[in-house]
DNA sequence: CTGTGTGAAGGCTTTCACAGCC
DNA sequence: GGCTGTGAAAGCCTTCACACAG
């Protein structure tokens, strides 16, 4: 299985297959074409074929996929990736929101801890999570087993070695970039 | 300004470089490079050079960008994007913390109400952005002139017309797609 | 000689077209 | 006949290499 071959996208797509199969699962639904797959997600059905194939052959010709099936593979692809300590960089109104919002927790991610230039004890506020200074992530990291999956909702530029994954989180602006492509 | 030749990501980042920009000039740094403005934004000078050639051009060889002048250009061209009336789709946790996230007021974006399946008021709570059941949308675009800007926060794919741009924003399966990266 | 502007090359991702199996 | 699996083609975006201006 050449991982390193595989598109970012594609695996990011497999969550979404993934999410889409679990409804299908709770609905009894026990067969599902990669064109309804494809069209409950938003993508192209062979787009669906084709990221499937990345990771192996899952579907059956001239009937689809099994939905359990297909779910339980999905999801052993997927598995290694829950259960992550995360860390939040940003502690502002939109980071501190996120530490109530517990569909991380559902999701199998455990925020450890957030990390923002000042860290004032209002924002700890309701949590027990730590609000650190930004400049202790670096002693924090290794310490703690965070395999460096960060979030950040801070303005700044995370200038990070080459194995730390950030995913910069800015609402605004996406929105932004949105609105330019309205008429 | 062949607008329709433009790469989507090229557009996103104008949005990095006009923020980059703004603290230069808060600094009263009056000129930078493309290589210092690339490095401050996380990308390479020749994509950042190449972004803004599509556009026009903004520089002067040999010395750089002027901040002021760069910042306005930049401006004019991201100013239409601004002050869009917003909707917002899904007001579980993430979407009413996001109500009460004032970011997107300072962009100049107004969330002018929130749409749930289950609109209960427990949830319009502190706000006095209406929260209206999903199937609303539909009117309520057209009679309220939202041109059609959508952050959907819920799990659900919204099936819409062409000229609609929708936003879908599922923070657990970017947190999900991130770990997938590490290790 | 520094640093921008840009055609051309390269790389990555999506789409096509159709072979192959139920 | 229906639907998956997949090499090949197309499309999109990034990077390179260098011309050109100050």
């Amino acid at each position: 299985m050449a991982k390193f071959v595989i598109p970012r996208k594609a695996v990011y797509r497999l969550s979404l297959y993934y999410r889409v199969l679990e409804r299908l699962q709770q609905n009894s639904i026990e067969t599902v074409s990669s064109d309804a797959l494809a069209r409950a997600t938003g993508v192209k059905p062979t787009q669906l074929r084709k990221d499937l194939t990345y990771f192996g052959q899952f579907g059956t010709r001239g009937l689809g996929y099994k939905v359990e099936s297909l779910l339980s593979q999905l999801g052993s692809v997927l598995r290694t990736t829950r259960f992550q300590p995360v860390i939040l960089v940003g502690a502002g109104n939109l980071g501190s929101a996120l530490l109530r919002y517990d569909g991380f927790a559902k999701e199998g991610f455990e925020i450890v801890a957030v990390f923002d230039i000042r860290p004032d004890a209002s924002k700890a506020g309701r949590t027990k999570v730590p609000v650190l200074p930004t400049n202790a992530i670096k002693r924090f990291v290794p310490e703690n087993g965070v395999k460096l999956a960060i979030l950040n909702f801070s303005p700044l530029i995370l200038h990070v070695p080459d194995h730390v994954v950030v995913n910069n989180v800015n609402l605004a602006i996406e929105l932004e970039n949105l609105s330019y492509f309205i008429a």
